[in-house]
DNA sequence: TACGAATTGGGCCGCACGACCTATGTAGCC
DNA sequence: GGCTACATAGGTCGTGCGGCCCAATTCGTA
């Protein structure tokens, strides 16, 4: 019998941090630590040194996508298994490109679960993994390569908070016209054809946060 | 000791579904089936008659809360505890005159969604649930009993679906007019402004689902 | 039977929004 | 020094959108 995985899980909902937590111990997995938001999660990744890193796609602060970038940054060897809500062509690709291991439904069983973090350590890779890293070998999904900048982010943040256009331009400090050339930058980086959609699908890829 | 609590889970997502399962057998408690659905809650609901039900607000067919007004109605005495992504006031308010006991963020701790259900027996209620009682009973937010009509339900998830006014109305076979009738009706109840905060309200809200 | 709610539809008005084009300053990078 | 990306800002144009009037039909229900 070799040693047990150490395992970090980061998700910023506190239920499925705690359950999930205890189906991994019962699984024989050894949780060392638990992240409620991207920050904490790089932070923890650095002082923990876990072997798999179980992260959510949308959480505060810094979304699953970006922590998995700067923690792979840090240590390319880094294993981790993003979980999203939606399966969402663009995230898994991004996920791939940040440099993540593995990739989970929050739709799909625990076996599942604990399947895809042993296959983490062992350096293999997910169907879903695999079958997106040929599509973008392929070059039929990469259109993915529009990356949403800070300053996208910030706007459609503000948006999905409630402001329109004349209040999205008096919080950022710019005027109206850099915040509809800012929404529509991001109308085709999300293939989006108004601000609803997207919102919604900025939302879908764990890039903005619903309160 | 008494006889262990029997319990029905209703969640879409099934890997919560699973973990929450194992967690609760751990703690005693007899979860005697799951659903992945509202139409599958309301049918295991009547089928296995549980002792408590632990429903999410967001699922596909039945949202949460009208599954809870369902099963209320065909067995009073059920007791069900709402799960629930965000601490919305609206929702919170429409569970409790759907009938449910107890409330839940998703937030909060496991050993919380354990008291709960032992309070949803004992028929206490939670500090959350009593609290917006009380705002009900002040007449303080009962802005809420503005119920969404199905035909409302329908216009937002034809947007959500990425559908404009026109689209909505083929879809719908109706005039434009009437969507845009609809969709005013809809700003009143949920305090929304336009299509896009009235989407993302509807997704708090559970009322809406997000593909 | 009579009332209210839901659903359907019309017209008008003003403005916000999105499409398209151009342009400048400021970084970072080879 | 040039190249590219990002953030900034302007203009114009058409139409989609939301606010505010009103009215007809159907339906459940009081």
């Amino acid at each position: 019998m070799t040693d047990p995985i150490r395992l970090l899980l980061a998700d910023d909902h506190r239920m499925l941090r705690e359950t999930l937590k205890r189906s991994m111990l019962d699984e024989g997995f050894d949780v060392v630590g638990e992240a409620s938001d991207g920050q904490e999660a790089v932070d923890l990744a650095e002082e923990l040194q876990p072997d798999v890193i179980l992260m959510d796609v949308t959480m505060p602060e810094i979304d699953g996508v970006e922590a998995t970038r700067r923690i792979v940054e840090q240590r390319p060897d880094a294993r981790i298994v993003m979980l999203t809500m939606h399966a969402d062509q663009d995230v898994i690709a991004a996920a791939i490109r940040a440099g993540a291991s593995g990739y989970l439904v929050k739709d799909c069983s625990f076996d599942e679960v604990a399947a895809t973090v042993r296959e983490a350590i062992s350096g293999e890779v997910s169907q879903q993994v695999a079958a997106s890293m040929l599509r973008e070998a392929k070059g039929l999904a990469d259109d993915a390569e529009s990356v949403i900048t800070k300053r996208e982010i910030e706007v459609l943040q503000l948006i999905a908070d409630g402001c329109a256009t004349p209040e999205v331009a008096e919080q950022l400090f710019i005027s109206q016209k850099t915040v509809k050339n800012h929404l529509a930058s991001i109308y085709a980086k999300l293939d989006a054809r108004d601000r609803t959609q997207a919102v919604l699908q900025a939302v879908r890829m764990g890039i903005v946060r619903l309160y």
